[in-house]
Order: structure tokens, then sequence, then C-alpha cells
DNA sequence: AGGCAGACTTGGAAAAATATTG
DNA sequence: CAATATTTTTCCAAGTCTGCCT
């Protein structure tokens, strides 16, 4: 540590010092005995040795940092390297549930949804089981306080659960800087800053921020790209010091979102006790949703089922009293199932111009909704699709997953625009919920979800200067954190031993978020997937594993398994040690003195803006960067790609991004294994008749002769195997042979030519497979002389089949790579990390370095959300 | 000091588009 | 050219984190 010390920068604006006199909580209960005996022992007071990282290039400098190799073992901070097993390895059972009551919660809200009368709710809602925390009422959609939006509420349905609670908070809430439904007039606050933000704006476009630039259109000939190439200038947003990223915008101008297509009932009855039931069309709508995922596993999963069976249920009630339906597994829902099948059939077999057109179709809607006007210019938005109704495909076990989610109309929906713009007209005969003209906010439309009440918004795409901004933001603030990660660390490894039991595990979350990239881990609901990140890290998640081993096991993000044994250090373990201590038990938090909030805003104290996931992006890029330095220098472009791959598959690792297993996977790894087997065969073929002329060869290469040796030799190629293989090649040379004679004879035919008989075409196949055939028939393999057939052509046939030969061993290689890269993606996935945690400075600066074509590493949609930082680099 | 609304980033799966192969 | 395999994009669920409001 400390010599590192003194090579920081200085950019650490806190001290140890500073931390160690935060004034100190008592220690809970049980665990004060330990604290301080417990360390003692500790000889190694010898901190983790970190260097200062060659990392991250400090903020400002260009990213060449890449090319300095300093790289010291130790300073790769990153632990996933030591994790002895994938956690793909490792399929378990989860944890028991958190022991937790929430029965009078819940009595309560049972209680009083009970009491809200009809009528608009959603079904889903009524009929579910009491254990809801929030009043998943849809329905009650918190109103903007504003002053005049009265207009637009048409729902007057709110819950009683929830306007009891809320409202007091109604009025004044969140007022400050959104301006409600009145063009033209505005709080003061916003207009102020509003006035702002478009002068410095306005000016510092004319000067820089303009630039001509060509339309990347080298796209392949007839390939559409519609004209959308905005000829001319480009806006280079990231040319100007951006002041205020409060205000997310001066003019907004767009034309609303799109509504999916009204459901069109298909009448098809559904097959009740054997018996066929009319369902009315809102009914059939639903049981539709299902049965189109009958082969899914969600239609396995019982919570889904009764969730939707609960929802389907209380339309049926509704719509069609009296329906017999009640119990699930009466129900049958094939004929409904095979009349998707054969939709998506004909989907598939749709001829070509048909495809065209729909895509064309779905372009047109683009053209309108999938742009805004921001500034003045155009940009991309992400999605501008409204939701279409469904059932809600929660992940995990999420206790509503299967739950029936509404359709969304225009009522539910409030639409953000700049003031002066035309508010698009909703859909004839209907309103917007709101209109209003909040620039602090970058989102065109919002409505809330009627099975989680949460916010759904409509926002620009990853290629608008907007998140360009912000993602720009945020890999410099890794940045940022890597001229103060020093000092971080030293100051959270002397924490490990504070008195004070709060800091205490605050240090050892930081610790493990540091290392392992963990997530911060918010609470969460009974109504959700019982997941966890970091701080709500349960009592059952971690084992010790003496001397100093930690296992995690648990559920993170979207359920995904964490399954890590990881040697720490020893006064983390003995921190953990001690915050499992008896009473604690499973259900309990490790952490039971740390929130998300405590935690941030304690690394708020440390550098501005700093929270947990900073060192996730961090060390995700410094891991990018530290692992591309074992590029090949003198590789090849493809090698130097598996080496970019490689490097990117350790950060994916470490952020533990998988992904399922295709289920292809075996199969097509079969395949791979057989194409190799093709080529040895092939390759020992030749290098027997090699040896007929040469016989030094063999000698020289023993391996191609042999099935004994490894992958290099010609292992797995066995007699049955040669033999099957033999016959598979002779029965397609035939119907080759047949097919080109069948050709040949047609062209013939089309010159007035006289066609070749039956006996020129047995003569061909004499002469080619026919012998063979023979051989084989008898359990034979032909001899290598007719294999390969070349030896009547000219040049020296020694030398050919030695190149030959090298050339398959080539192929063998190649192919033996692919396997491998193959097999070691199964269950990784990259993606996640090239899109959000890789600064793109580094790859395109290891592009640039190692003369790779940008695009064998950035995908189309990829090179324009980073467009900044080909930029920058250029640079 | 903790709870929650709100907004925005991150994430895996599925769909669509392309590339490869037979 | 059709059928498959692979890559890229879309979709929307599930996180993080801030700022208000008691």
């Amino acid at each position: 540590m400390s010599s590192s010390d003194s090579d920081d920068p200085g950019l650490t604006t806190i001290t140890v010092k500073q931390l160690q006199t935060v004034p100190r909580p008592r220690f809970t209960q049980a665990s004060d005995s330990d604290s301080d005996d417990e360390d003692q022992p500790l000889a190694q007071k010898i901190l983790q040795k970190r260097k200062a990282a060659p990392i991250l290039a400090p903020a400002k400098q260009p990213p060449s940092a890449l090319a300095s190799d300093s790289d010291s073992e130790d300073d790769k901070p990153l632990a996933q390297r030591s994790r002895p097993q994938p956690s793909k390895a490792v399929p378990k059972p989860l944890p028991a549930r958190r022991a937790s009551t929430t029965a009078a919660v819940a009595a309560i809200v049972a209680a009083t949804s009970d009491s809200d009368s009809d009528d608009d709710v959603p079904l889903a809602q009524k009929v579910k089981a009491p254990p809801t925390k929030r009043p998943a009422q849809a329905t009650a959609p918190k109103r903007k306080p504003a002053a005049h939006n009265d207009s637009s509420d048409s729902d007057s349905d709110v819950p009683l659960a929830k306007k009891v609670k809320s409202n007091s908070n109604t009025p004044a809430k969140k007022e400050n800087g959104r301006v409600v439904s009145t063009p033209g007039k505005s709080t003061t606050t916003t207009s102020k800053a509003k006035i702002t933000a478009s002068t410095s704006k306005a000016t510092a476009t004319k000067t820089n921020g303009k630039v001509k630039v060509k339309a990347e259109s080298k796209k392949s000939p007839g390939s559409d790209e519609m004209d959308e190439e905005e000829e001319g200038e480009e806006y280079k947003w990231w040319l100007e010091q951006n002041a205020n990223d409060t205000i997310k915008w001066t003019t907004l101008a767009h034309n609303g979102v799109y509504f999916p297509p009204e459901y069109v009932p298909h009448k098809i009855p559904l097959v009740y006790d054997n018996k066929e039931i009319a369902l009315h069309p809102e009914a059939e709508e639903i049981a539709s949703y299902y049965a189109q995922m009958l082969e899914t596993d969600h239609a396995k999963n019982p919570t889904f089922v009764r969730n939707f069976f609960k929802d389907f249920r209380a339309i049926l009630n509704r719509v069609q009293p009296g329906h017999p339906i009640t119990d699930f597994d009466k129900c049958n829902f094939t004929r409904m199932y095979d009349h998707f099948e054969k939709l998506r059939e004909i989907k598939r077999n749709m001829s070509k111009e048909d495809k065209q057109k729909l895509k064309d179709e779905k372009d047109a809607i683009k053209s309108i909704y999938g742009f805004a006007t921001l500034d003045g210019r155009k940009e991309n938005l992400g999605n501008y699709n409204i939701e279409p109704p469904g059932l809600f495909r929660g992940r995990g076990d999420h206790p509503r997953t299967g739950c029936y989610k509404r359709r969304v109309r225009p009522e539910d929906i409030t639409i953000n625009i700049g003031p002066k713009a035309k508010v698009p007209p909703p859909p004839p005969g209907h309103r917007w919920k709101n209109v209003i003209h909040d620039n602090k906010v970058g989102w065109l439309a919002m409505w809330r979800e009627n099975v989680n009440d949460q916010f759904k918004y409509v926002q620009f795409g990853a290629t608008s200067s907007l998140k360009g901004q912000s993602d720009l933001k945020k890999f410099e603030k890794a940045r940022n954190l890597k001229g103060c990660v020093d000092t971080i660390r030293r100051d959270y490894m002397a924490e490990l031993r504070d008195k004070s039991m709060a800091i205490r595990q605050r240090a050892t979350a930081l610790y493990l978020i540091d290392k392992l990239a963990l997530r911060a881990g918010n609470e969460k609901g009974e109504d959700e997937a019982d997941t966890v990140g970091c701080c709500s890290l349960r009592y059952e998640h971690v084992t010790l594993q003496p001397p100093n081993i930690l296992v995690f096991d648990f559920l993170g993000k979207d359920s995904v398994r964490y399954y890590n044994a990881v040697p720490v250090d020893d006064q983390v373990f003995k921190n953990i040690r001690i915050f499992k201590k008896p009473p604690k038990t499973e259900g309990e938090e490790l952490f039971d003195r740390l929130t998300t909030t405590g935690l941030n805003n304690h690394l708020k104290s440390l550098m501005p803006g700093l929270s947990a996931k900073v060192f996730r992006t961090y060390n995700a890029s410094h891991t990018l960067q530290e692992e591309l330095k074992n590029t090949p220098a003198n590789g090849t472009i493809q090698e130097k790609i598996l080496a970019y791959n490689r490097a990117n598959r350790r950060v994916a690792e470490l952020c533990n991004h998988q992904r399922a297993v295709g289920k292809a996977f075996g199969t097509q790894m079969e395949k791979l294994q057989d194409r190799i087997r093709a080529l040895k065969y092939q390759r020992q073929r030749m290098a027997l008749q090699l040896a007929a002329l040469d016989p030094k060869y063999k000698r020289k290469h023993p391996a191609f002769y042999t099935t004994e040796g490894g992958e290099e030799g010609e292992a797995n190629l066995s007699p049955e195997w040669n033999l099957a293989h033999e016959r598979d090649l002779t029965a397609k040379e035939r119907v080759r042979i047949e097919a080109k004679f069948e050709k040949d004879n047609a062209e013939r035919k089309a010159r007035k030519e006289k066609p070749l008989g039956k006996a020129d075409l047995q003569a061909k196949l004499n002469e080619a497979v026919t012998r063979k055939e023979k051989l084989l028939a008898k359990d034979k393999l032909p001899s290598v002389k007719e294999f390969p057939p070349l030896s009547e052509r000219s040049g020296n046939l020694t030398e050919r089949l030695a190149s030959g030969i090298d050339k398959i061993t080539d192929r063998i290689k190649n192919t033996l790579l692919q396997i491998e890269d193959k097999d070691e993606n199964k269950t990784i996935a990259l993606g996640t990390s090239k899109l959000n945690y890789n600064d793109p400075r580094i790859t395109i600066a290891w592009s640039k370095k190692h003369g790779v074509p940008i695009e064998k590493s950035f995908t189309r949609t990829l090179r324009d959300k980073f467009k900044w930082a080909m930029d920058v680099v250029a640079k």
C-alpha cells in the first residue's frame, strides 16, 4: 500500500483520518464481545497490496494508457480470476425465502381492496392474493398533483387504501419545475433555467457543435436504410462543455406514441372438461395470451398459471357470468394454440413481397413515432411503441408472474412535450391523461403499468445526444474513481476493523462490491422475486470456508445465480463470521446496519458523484483494459479478435452476466466435433498417401498415423466412424453426380442438343463412386490412392500433399479454437458488458493500435451509440 | 433517518436480420 | 434458393439511485 500511496495523484479529497473520526454508533447486542479481541491476532496488517492501477486513463488523457504495459500481477483487482468455478456448473436450489410476515399489512390491504367499488378495477388485482404490499392497483395512479390536470382524471376510482395513505401528500408535491398542461405558462424556475440553458447551448452549437459528417451509408447495394441519412450536419454534442445537466431540453417536439392494434377475436372455443365453450371476446383475448405460451416454461410455472387463471376467471365472471370454468386442469387450450401455430406458420411462409410490405409498414410507423425533435435536432427514440397487453412475464419466482397486463389507453398516458410544440392528438375519441412540459426529465410519454404499478416511459434512444451525454458522464466518473480508488481502498481496508459495527459492515460490503463487482443490493418488497445484491445479502447467502474462503451463493438481478468461492482478506473473513454470529440465523440480513443509501452517502463523501455501481463500471473497464494486454501483437486479425472476445469474456464473468444455454447447443457442438473428425480423416488419408511416396514423412509426423495421442493427432477417429463417414461422403458424391447430370441434360435440352443417356451417367458413377460403394458394402475403406484424386494432375504430388496436410491442420486448429470459444461462451453473455460497462474508448483505442477494424468488435448500433468515443479517440 | 415516488440504467430472452451451408 | 446457424436488435423486466417528504 504505502508505496502506491505516494503516487497517488492526490485526487482524493478524503483521508483515512477523517473517516476515523466518524462518530461511532454502539455495537449491537450480541456482537459486542468479539470485535476487538477478534481482531487482535491479526498479524497480517498487511493490507492487500494494490498498486495504482495503470488502468483507465485518467480523465482527459487519451486512452493510450493501453499501450503501456506495466502490468503487475497484483494489480488485477478483480477477484474473478481466482474464481474456482463457473457458476453454471452448480445448478442448485435456492436458499429459503426470507422469513417475514406481513400478515398485518396483507390484512389491511385485503380489507381495503375489498371495499373499492368495482368497475374499473383491473381484475387482475381483484382476485389477487392478499400479500400485496403496495396495492398494485393500477387504477390508482398517483395523480399528478398539478393544478389543471383535473380535466384528465377520468379515473375517480382511486382505491381507498391509496387515498387514505396518500391524500396528504397530494397537493404541491413535486411541483417544482414541472409545468402542467398550459403551454406558454411555466414556473419561474423552469423558465429561468430554460433561458440560461438555451442561450449557452445556442452559442456553443454555433461555434463548434456542428460539423460536417458523412452519413455512414456504406451498406450493401439495395440496402434500404431508408433515406434517413440526414445529409449534412451532425451534432457533436461531446464537443461542448455542457453545463447544466438537470435541464434535459429547451425545446421538445414529437408525435406522441404508437398504440398496438386492437384485439381481433378468432372465435375459437376453449375446450373445458372436453366440451367446447365459446368465450366472450374479452375472455378469449386473455385465454389466447396463455394459449400462445403453452409451449414455454411459463406455462409450466405454477405461479404463472395460478395468476393467469385467477385473472382469467375474474374476466369471465364479469363478461360471461354463469360460465362453468372453475378448474384449470380441465381447460384445454390446444385448439387455440394450434390456431396460433398455424398463423405463425403462415407468417413464416409469407412471400417475400408480403414480408417486405410488412416491414415497410413498420418503417412508416417508425418514421412518425420513432423520432423526436430535441432542441431542434431530430433524434432517435428508444421505445415508441406502447406495450401491448399480455401476461406479465416476471422472472424467477416473481409472485405476480402470469398476471394480466392490461391494455394501455390514451387516458393512462401522460405526455411530456415542449410548451411551444404542438401536442400530438390522442386517438380519436380519446384524450391523454395529462400533458406536461417538464424539461427536467427526458421522457416523452409515461404511464403506469397495472401489474406492479410501475412507471413506464417512452424515452430517447441510446444513440441520442441525451443518452450519449449521460453515458459519457458515467465513464468519466469511472475514470475519476480510478484516480482515487487507491485511497478509498486503503480507507475501507482500515475500516474493516473499526469499532463501530456499522462502519465495519460498510467497509466489508464495500470490499465485496469493489473486489467482486457485486451490485449495491437495494431492499425489495414481498411482492417481488426474492433476489439480493451486496447490501441485502442474508445469512444463508455466504458461507465460511476456513481459512479465508467465502462461498457466495445467491440469486442476483433477474434471478441469475451468483456462485463464487473466493479467498478474501483475513479481516473480511473474520468480519463476515462476526456478522453471522448467533443469534443471527437464516433469513436475516448479513449487513443489518447497512443500507444502500447509507453506503452511497458515504461514497459521496469520498468522491463527488460516487455510488456503488461506479465500482462495477470501473472494475469492468479496468479488467477489459488489462486483459487486452494479452493481445498477440503479431497475431492475425482472427487471433486478435479472439483475444478481444476473451477479454470481454473476463469482464462478463466478473459481472456474472449469464445466459441460458441454447437449446441446440449440444447438437451444434457435436456438429463441430464431426467436422473435426472429417478433417482428421481427410488428413490421415493424405498422410498415408504421402507416406507411400515419401517414407521419411511418416517418421517426421507420426501423429498423423495413429489414433493415440492428443488433439493434435488423429485421436477420436475410429474405424466405425471412418466407415460411416466414407459412406456418407460417397452417398453425397453420388447425389451430386446425379444432380449435375440432370442439370447438364436440362441445359443440353435448352440448347436443343441431344441429352446424354443412362449409360453416360452410369459411366460417370462408375468412375467416381461405384467401386467405393462396393468396398463399403463389405465394410472396407477405399484405398488411399483414390484420395485425393489429384495424382494425375501436374506438379509435385508430394509437395502438394504436404501442403494440403498443412492446410487441413490449420483448419483443424481453427475449428478447435471455435469449439473452445463456443464452449467458453456457453453460459456467458457478452452483450451487457459491451453495452453498459466497457468504456468504449478502450475498445476503440485497442482497435486502432492493433489494426482491427472497429466493425469487428462493435456492431452498427454500438458504433452509433459510441460515436462520441470514436470521435474522441481519433484525436 | 427512513420511506417512497420517480426517473433512468442495466439485463436476459425473444424476435428479427444476416450469414452460412447444403 | 431454402434451410439453418449466428449475430444483432428489440422488448420490457428489474435493478440503481436521487430527492422529497414526513
